[in-house]
This record gives C-alpha cells, sequence and structure tokens, in this order.
DNA sequence: GCGTCCAGGTCTACC
DNA sequence: GGTAGACCTGGACGC
C-alpha cells in the first residue's frame, strides 16, 4: 500500500451528450462502481481516483444540472501541477470514461422497438455505459476474480488486492483506494498473493497477467477501439487467464458477455423458463442474443442486469437477481 | 459439527 | 479440433 497526496487541483464543466442521468451512469443500479469500489458516494457527489496517463487522479464529480440539461462540475486533483499537453490528455480520457461523448438516441429508438429493452430504457433513462480508465489491467483483474466464484467472493478478493498492493489517494478529506499497477504484482510469488488476498488458483492468472503487461506492453482501451470489435477481442484473448467470456467484459466495442448466471438471466427472458443446464445454455443464450440485437448487444446487456428487479415485475418473470 | 457439492471460466492434456 | 478434468475457497445444504 502507497499512499499519496493529491494536493494540486483544478476546475473544469463537462457537458455530457444528452440525456445523461449523473447518479445512474456513474453508480449504476446493480452497484457498479466508476473506477474502483472504494470511491465514496452520497447521491450528488462522487469521489474517485483512478490512474490516467499513468498518473494517480483524484477526483470530485458533481451533477449541477437535470438528465436532459446535463452539467457536471469536475474537480481533478494530483500530485503535482501537469504540463497542459498532459491536463488536456487527462480531461479527454475523463469525459471519454464517464460516458459522456455517448449520444444515446440511436440505441433508444431500437430498444423501443423491442418487447424487452423498451422497459429498460425507459427505467433508466439517460445511463451512459462507463469504462475504467485508459488501461486494461483492471479491468482484467476483474474479469478473473469474477471467474468460478459467486459475486460475493469476486467482491471479497477484489477488495483485498486493491486494500493490499493499489495505490491509496489522499485528497480533499477524503481516502480513496486505486487498482494497482501491473508493476506492483507483476514480481509477487503466486503463492503468497493466493494466501494474503484468498483468490486461489486464480493467482498464477493474475501474476502471469502483470508480468505481460510490464514486459511486452499492451494496448490501452482507447487503442483497441480503433481496431475493429472482432480484432479487439483477438488482442485480448491473448491474456493470461482471458477466454471469451472474460473478453466480452472487457472489449471496449462491447461484446455479449454470457457466463452461468446471466445464461438462467437471458434464457427466461428469450424463451420464456429457466434453462434446465445453465452451462450448458451459455452458447445458445449467447447466440441468440446477438442474433436479437446485433450491433448493440452490449448496451442490451448492461441495461437489462442494472434493471433486473423492475423488468421481473414488468414482464411478470421471477429473474434471478445479481 | 462434518462431508459434499458447486459457483458470473479458463487452461491443458488427452484423444 | 473437440472435450473431460483440474483448479482455490467458502457458503449452502443434508445428515
Amino acid at each position: 500500500m502507497c499512499t499519496v497526496n493529491l494536493n494540486y487541483s483544478l476546475t473544469y464543466e463537462i457537458k455530457p451528450v444528452s440525456p445523461y442521468n449523473f447518479n445512474l451512469s456513474v453508480r449504476k443500479p446493480a452497484g457498479w462502481s466508476l473506477f474502483t469500489p472504494f470511491e465514496i458516494y452520497n447521491g450528488k457527489t462522487l469521489w474517485t481516483a483512478v490512474h490516467l496517463e499513468s498518473t494517480l487522479i483524484g477526483l470530485k464529480l458533481s451533477s449541477k444540472g437535470t438528465t436532459n440539461n446535463p452539467r457536471i462540475t469536475a474537480k481533478i486533483f494530483l500530485e503535482s501541477k501537469p504540463t497542459e499537453e498532459k491536463l488536456d490528455k487527462i480531461k479527454k480520457l475523463l469525459i471519454h470514461c464517464i460516458g459522456a461523448e455517448d449520444d444515446l438516441r440511436e440505441f433508444y429508438a431500437f430498444a423501443r422497438q423491442d418487447r424487452i429493452l423498451r422497459y429498460v430504457v425507459d427505467d433508466l433513462y439517460g445511463m451512459h455505459s462507463t469504462s475504467t480508465g485508459d488501461n486494461v489491467f483492471p479491468d482484467a483483474i476483474l474479469a478473473i476474480l469474477l471467474q468460478m466464484a459467486p459475486l460475493k467472493r469476486s467482491n471479497e478478493m477484489m477488495d483485498s488486492i486493491i486494500r493490499m498492493y493499489g495505490d491509496n489517494a489522499e485528497f480533499d478529506r477524503k481516502t480513496v483506494y486505486v487498482w494497482p499497477l501491473p508493476q506492483k504484482l507483476s514480481s509477487l510469488n503466486p503463492s503468497v498473493l493466493a494466501r494474503e488476498c484468498k483468490v486461489g488458483y486464480r493467482a498464477k492468472r493474475i501474476v502471469k497477467l502483470a508480468v505481460k503487461f510490464v514486459e511486452e506492453g499492451f494496448p490501452t482501451l482507447q487503442e483497441l477501439e480503433k481496431l475493429s470489435p472482432e480484432d479487439s477481442k483477438t488482442k485480448l484473448l491473448e491474456l493470461p487467464g482471458i477466454g471469451d467470456y472474460s473478453a466480452d467484459i472487457i472489449n471496449p466495442h462491447g461484446g455479449f458477455p454470457i457466463d452461468v448466471w446471466s445464461a438462467e438471466v437471458f434464457g427466461n427472458l428469450f424463451f420464456g423458463k429457466k434453462p434446465d443446464n445453465n452451462r450448458q445454455a451459455v452458447k445458445e443464450v449467447k447466440s441468440e442474443g446477438i442474433r436479437r440485437w446485433g450491433k448493440w448487444s452490449w448496451m442490451a446487456f448492461f441495461y437489462v442486469v442494472q434493471d433486473l428487479e423492475s423488468l421481473s415485475r414488468r414482464m411478470n418473470i421471477k429473474l434471478r437477481l445479481a
């Protein structure tokens, strides 16, 4: 654990593309955080921290507008004054990460014609998909920790790794733990990581992943976006511990990441009944989702999993909550 | 209490 | 190329 005091700050305003619901976008209804599970949110303001451009940044984001006329005040905190060029890059990355540039209108037009999606876009109007920074590494660790474990246990493993090996950003009288950089994990003995963070066999995969990032490097999320969706996924599949499901979670082009749990949820929605065997149903459910929703598969997946409780009521189907 | 099963997948050794 | 089986850990469940 390394504590970093971020004493230099500056404030500016972000005007997201409307509609943009701040609350739904920075703290998803299913509990997904923006950058780190340790960020602090009081309903109007989010204090969080992230590495952008290899620099630790503290953030205080406050909503000043409405869903149809959104405005966000962003106060960023750094160790020292950055160059104008670096500051410009950080500002652009932040806008990109919070999904402020994304226009939802085309997806909404598509969704309102769909018997399932028309409910979720109504419930979650203005919710934007966000990304966890410019580095793939935190997403890849998260994907590995989600494998073969109930969500509660995945969260425990994640908290443990961040607390033990992440940075500790101190700013605005707040403390936020941040995902570790690959350099911090690449030199670890996997058996030590497994014992200290109780991640079991995943420790070998995480250390191997970190070593690959340090020794060979890996494209940023923004660089992967410039590739075709297929090429981006192929690149992600080169990472140790990352298979089809995990690559779909990470891919900035969006995939349709169906696992054992979501196979049950989407199987229920598509076919009106719970699959006999969730694990065996993964392939069938995934291809049905892609067939129905095509290029909007990720947005459809994202909206549905954030809205299961309401969707269960509206469609009169018992959906297993996350 | 104690034993067994299995979970938001992936990798590898077989065939 | 396809496919069992192994893999950490801890909670749920049956006895």
